[in-house]
DNA sequence: ACCTTTTTTCAACGCGTGATGAAATAGTCA
DNA sequence: TGACTATTTCATCACGCGTTGAAAAAAGGT
C-alpha cells in the first residue's frame, strides 16, 4: 500500500500503480491553468506538469489541447436545472436579490476563476461566447423571466446579463475594490435592485 | 479603412520612398489586429504584414511586441478631462444620463472594438488591469462623484463600473441580442436609472 | 560628389509550442 | 504463468513565435 505519491525520483513508464486517476488530475490542473493564464497562456505541458503527467496524455486522454479545454471550463459548474430552481423559490419581487446571491455563490465558490476563466477565453474560442449566451440567455434568464411573465423578455434578459457580468467583471476580473472584497450582503443590498428593475420594472 | 497594402512587385530595401509613415501604420494595423485576436493571438508578423512592412519595424519603432501594444491599445481612445467635462456638463440628477451616451458614444464609434481588445487584453497583460482601474475609478468616477459629493465614492464608483462595464461585455464582447444592436436611446433609457442609483441613490 | 545617418528588408537564431509514434510498464484474463 | 491490453513516459517532430544583427537603399549634410 505505497499510496504517497513522491515525485523527486525519475519516473517509471508504464501504467500507473492503482487508483490515480490521471484524467481527473489532468481536468483538474487545466481548469486552474486555464483559469490563471488563458487559454494560450496555459500551455500543455504546463498543465500536465501541474497533474503530475506526461504531456502526451493531454493527447491520449482528451485528442488534444483544445478538447481539454472544452471538457474543463466550457462547462458550466452547476447544473442549470438547480439553479432556475433555486431562481424560482420565493416571491418574484425577490428574484432579483435571488440572483445576486446565486451567482456570488457559485462564482465565489471558486475564488472567481471560473467566471475569469469564461471571459479570458471568450479571445481563443469564439464559441466560449456562444456557449456563454446559450447559457445565460436561453437557459437561465429567458426561463426565469417566462415564469415571471414580463414583457419584452429578450431586452430584459440581456440587460439582467449586463448587470451580473458587470459584476463577475469587476469583483473577478478587473478586481476593484472595494467591490472585489465585498460581502454577500453588501452586494446584495447594493445590485439586487437594480437587477430587480431589469427583470420586472419600468425600462422604459 | 484599408491603407494600399497591395504590392505584387518584390520589395526593395532601404528607406522608403516619402511619406509614408510606417509607424503610424502600424499602430494602425496593430490596433485592428490586437482588438480581432487579442494579444497573444495577434502576432508581429501578422501585425507587420498587414502594414505591409517588416515584422522588424516593430522592434525598431517599439522596442518590441509590447511597446507596440502600449502604443496601440492601453491608451485611452478619448482625453480623460474632456470626458469628465463632459459628464459634470449638466444636472446631477441626469448623470447617469450623459454616462451612458458618453461611454456608448467613445465604444461605439470603434465598433466596441477598443471596449474589446481591453477586456481580451487582461489575460496576457496584468497592467491592463492597473490601468483601467486607474482610468474607471480613480481618473473618472471620483472625480464625478467628489463633485456630486456623495457618500461612500469608492464602492459607488466601483459599482458604477461594474454597470458600465457589464454594458461593454453584453455589448460588445458576448454581443447578446437585442441589446447588442440596440439604439442609443433605447439603451439610456433601461441602463442610465440603474447607473444614477448606484451614483446619487440608497445603496443600502 | 562624398560621407554619414536613418530607415528598411532579409536571413537566421533560439526557444517553446502542440502533437506523434514507439517503447516500457502495470493490470487483466485465460 | 503467459499473452494481451490499457496506460504512461520518452524522444522527437515540424512549426511559429519574438527578436536580432548585418546588409541594402534612401535621405541629408558639407
Amino acid at each position: 500500500m505505497n499510496d504517497g505519491t513522491q515525485q523527486g525520483e525519475p519516473k517509471r513508464r508504464g501504467r500507473r500503480a492503482g487508483g490515480e486517476d490521471t484524467k481527473a488530475a489532468l481536468l483538474a490542473a487545466a481548469r486552474a491553468a486555464f483559469v490563471e493564464r488563458g487559454y494560450e497562456g496555459a500551455t500543455v505541458r504546463s498543465i500536465a506538469a501541474r497533474a503530475g503527467v506526461d504531456a502526451a496524455m493531454v493527447n491520449h486522454w482528451f485528442g488534444g489541447k483544445e478538447g481539454l479545454f472544452a471538457k474543463a471550463v466550457l462547462q458550466v459548474p452547476i447544473d442549470p436545472n438547480t439553479l432556475v430552481e433555486r431562481l424560482l423559490d420565493g416571491p418574484p419581487e425577490e428574484m432579483g436579490e435571488r440572483m445576486v446571491r446565486s451567482f456570488l455563490g457559485v462564482w465565489d465558490a471558486t475564488g472567481g476563476g471560473h467566471f475569469a476563466a469564461m471571459v479570458r477565453s471568450v479571445t481563443a474560442q469564439e464559441r466560449v461566447a456562444e456557449v456563454l449566451r446559450e447559457f445565460f440567455v436561453q437557459t437561465l434568464l429567458r426561463r426565469v423571466l417566462a415564469t415571471v411573465g414580463a414583457d419584452r423578455q429578450e431586452l430584459r434578459a440581456t440587460l439582467a446579463a449586463t448587470q451580473i457580468f458587470g459584476m463577475g467583471m469587476v469583483r473577478y476580473v478587473v478586481r476593484f475594490e472595494p467591490l472585489a472584497s465585498a460581502d454577500v450582503e453588501t452586494m446584495v443590498k447594493a445590485v439586487a435592485p437594480n437587477l430587480q428593475r431589469y427583470l420586472t420594472g419600468d425600462i422604459g
